[in-house]
DNA sequence: GGCTAAAACTTACGATGTATGCTTATGTTG
DNA sequence: CAACATAAGCATACATCGTAAGTTTTAGCC
């Protein structure tokens, strides 16, 4: 047993049976061990908590720097999103912010250094940096918080809290579930592509303009 | 007591001392009470923070019906912000997607209704909620957490940050933090009218474009 | 003053993170 | 090969958490 076991076995809990699940004693049956060795290879829960961000910030595809910028940052927001939906307890962890990892750094890193090649100033690749990304990080959260993810779950779920609602008075919420929600087809998930490319087409638009913005 | 103070004293707690600090113990001791007489106004600690959740919703400004949709939802939006940086725990709160609560679904529909009233379509209201919303969520929860807040401790916590960074493996990382977040004047909370104001213009252009977005 | 119902309290239990100290492997050196 | 050092695993224990169950106190009404 290693670090990196340990690590990969609390994030293949997390996913499964989330974060709530993923207890030292739970993670060391798992692992074939008592709780407290866990602590050979990670500092405390914390540290584990961190080391499991920085692990996942490491799956998603780095933006290709053969591609222009915004096919390249469209393809790794795209990557990102997916990893955030494999593991939908990420978007509650902070790591990014206080101590970030390698991984995270260089993920940063490569899309910050997209920006700047794609023709961004060091103002404007600030901008579109927090704008893209928090784009997608609220998008992954409000998606997790979904009380359902199939077309037949979010169909069975809406018919029934659109049954409980008082139509009276919330009369646009009901229009928008009876009318779009359960219609055929529909899936929130669908919903990210448009919002990012609404983003993208944003910053190129910024980027072009000279006086503002700086 | 009753649940509203309950509510209340949760939520002052939350903010001062942060989610963490909030247990049902240390929650009896600011009502002047032991933990568990707590439970005569709340089911348990997830109602208690499905209530706080639906509390702090009521804090946002509604969009008002005599603005136009895009001052309207720039507004309510601006509040939306300050309401998750003042209560920074709720990013972290799901109660939205799985039971909402009267002051959650009274805003939703106010807001999906500015949107119809705007003249978008059900489709494209709903494209609308769901990319301003989530950029919201998200800028708020990065905000949260970052390790500083005020001018002073940013440029603190960025020396030291960029101290420690290996510059050479990080170069983007490196220059953008070198040459804009030290910068005098520098301030994070700054980048959210930039991200929004792209976002609700994307909005509009896409309100005015007929065949795609249905 | 005595009854009722709601609210507060006491006690207790199982779960959690982790400090402390002990035991058991493993690999190096004399 | 034996002796030992170092690292990994383990057992025990403790404070803290949410909350179930049962008891006591309080408040309002006849």
């Amino acid at each position: 047993m290693n670090r990196e076991r340990v690590i990969a076995a609390a994030v293949r809990l997390a996913d499964t049976e989330g974060l709530e699940a993923l207890t030292m004693r739970r993670l060391g049956e798992d692992l074939n061990v008592k709780a407290m060795s866990i602590y050979n290879h990670v500092a405390n829960k914390d540290d584990l908590i961190n080391a499991m961000a920085d692990a996942i910030f490491s799956e998603i595809e780095l933006p290709s720097h053969s591609d222009e910028w915004k096919p390249a940052i469209r393809k790794r927001s795209i990557s990102f999103r997916d990893v955030l939906a494999r593991h939908a307890w990420a978007t509650t962890v902070r790591d990014s912010g206080t101590n970030p990892g390698p991984g995270t750094l260089r993920h940063h890193d490569r899309v910050i250094g997209t920006f700047r090649n794609g023709g961004f100033s060091i103002a404007k690749t600030a901008h579109a940096f927090s704008a893209v990304d928090s784009y997608i990080y609220g998008f992954a959260m409000q998606e997790k918080s979904l009380p359902f993810t199939t077309p037949e779950e979010t169909a069975a779920m809406a018919a029934i809290m659109l049954a409980q609602l008082p139509t009276s008075e919330y009369p646009y919420l009901a229009e928008l579930t009876a009318d779009h929600v359960l219609k055929p087809g529909y899936s929130y998930g669908d919903e990210f592509l448009v919002g990012l490319d609404l983003m993208l087409d944003g910053l190129e638009t910024m980027r072009d303009t000279d006086q503002a913005f700086e």
